[in-house]
DNA sequence: GCGTCCATCTTGGTATCCCAAAATCGGATA
DNA sequence: TATCCGATTTTGGGATACCAAGATGGACGC
């Protein structure tokens, strides 16, 4: 694997996991010291991580994207379009024997599962269930989503309960999907992506001082 | 302007204008010198170009991306899907003195307009249309797929006809959206793109053959 | 004539160097 | 002590040097 994409992934990682807290500042020299790599990998890095969202210039500058609220409204918007088409155009399809993959990824979660696991698998759903569709712009359009939504979701203060019934709609959709009810599954996907948005944005607005106070930007709708 | 900048527009402005075909091998050296730039702006160019879809790697080299039918398929059932979203999110607005603007756009051409203004409106339109939702990722989805789309636009042999047809069916989309019929506009924005498709992809399979004796890459669906 | 193999050239990947602009820090001054 | 100003440092943007891998092509052997 070239420098770049290791330099790549490794830093997205970091924005991601949030060991670089949103609006912090990036320095080129920094990263280039702290990956072992030169400047060429390391700015090939940002661009694509620019476009991505999860960095941003600030003037002349580099900072890891901070957390906009308004932004993620729109995303939510934005996946519930996308999201429900995938699914339509997934269950007019003859062959809907993909959704084993998708269902398989919420069976291999369980009580023993990390919060890193559940994270990963609950964005994976959603990615991979739109990957059915066969388009792949409903699919990167998923995946573009859940990336930029996935720092938030991350700070979201869930309680068991919430991941629990997330998981339950999850499995609804499946079977809907699968037994090819398009409305069904429409209306499932539409009213589960709704939910976490309001749970989401509610969450986030009521933890924005103490993020705050953690050093992390995060802006106002 | 930066140089890189200069490059990428220069670049993007030369792919999308067929001065570079569809297929062809690109050398970052050669691009250095067409455009008296070093290889560090070059290479930042390439990268973004690579993410709007236009320039790709075959290896360890860059092209410019082929024209592949299945993706423009996709990518006008995407757009389908994120411009009706788009028009039923703005025809519930309030305020939708936005459509004023995209009206300008149609009343600017007429008779005299060059060939190249045609194009751009026609691209134009459908951007600026999906922008009043005031949804910045439906915007970006539509401006990233009319950029996909505008080579393709541009080989597609158009009579008059097909031209104005397409114009009389964007007034009607205009006065839908101006009246707030939300139905009614969603359903003549999906009549117009269907309609597209289906004949920029007619035309291009037609056209096909003499496409590639020019040199340019058409991946067949 | 044809295929194979090796020298050579070209290419993208990487490291490093230079530069101009912006930020920063210190000291002089009011 | 607060403030202003300039030297110095730091930063990103750009240019260039170097390298390894792959493409190319021509000579040689069959």
């Amino acid at each position: 694997m070239s420098q770049m994409q290791q330099v790549e992934t490794q830093l997205r990682d970091m924005i991601l996991g949030l060991d670089l807290g949103p609006g912090e500042r990036l320095t080129e020299r920094w990263i280039e010291a702290r990956f072992g790599a030169s400047r060429t990998p390391v700015r090939a890095a940002l661009l694509r991580l620019e476009t991505e969202g999860l960095v941003r210039r600030d003037g002349r500058n580099w900072i890891v994207s901070p957390i906009d609220l308004a932004e993620l409204e729109q995303l939510s918007v934005y996946r519930q379009v996308i999201e429900v088409a995938a699914v339509r155009i997934t269950c007019a399809l003859a062959d809907r024997s993909g959704v084993d993959v998708v269902e398989a990824l919420l069976l291999s979660c369980d009580g023993e599962t990390s919060r890193e696991d559940w994270h990963r698998a609950g964005m994976d759903f959603h990615i991979e269930l739109a990957r059915l569709s066969g388009n792949d712009f409903l699919h990167r359009g998923v995946r573009d989503a859940m990336t930029r939504l996935a720092r938030a979701r991350w700070l979201e203060v869930r309680d068991e309960g919430a991941r629990d019934r997330a998981w339950a709609e999850h499995h609804a959709i499946v079977a809907a999907v699968r037994a090819g009810h398009a409305d069904e599954a429409a209306s499932l996907v539409a009213g589960h992506i709704q939910g976490s948005r309001s749970r989401l944005l509610s969450s986030l607005r009521e933890e924005r001082r103490g993020l705050r106070a953690r050093g992390f930007a995060v802006v106002a709708a």
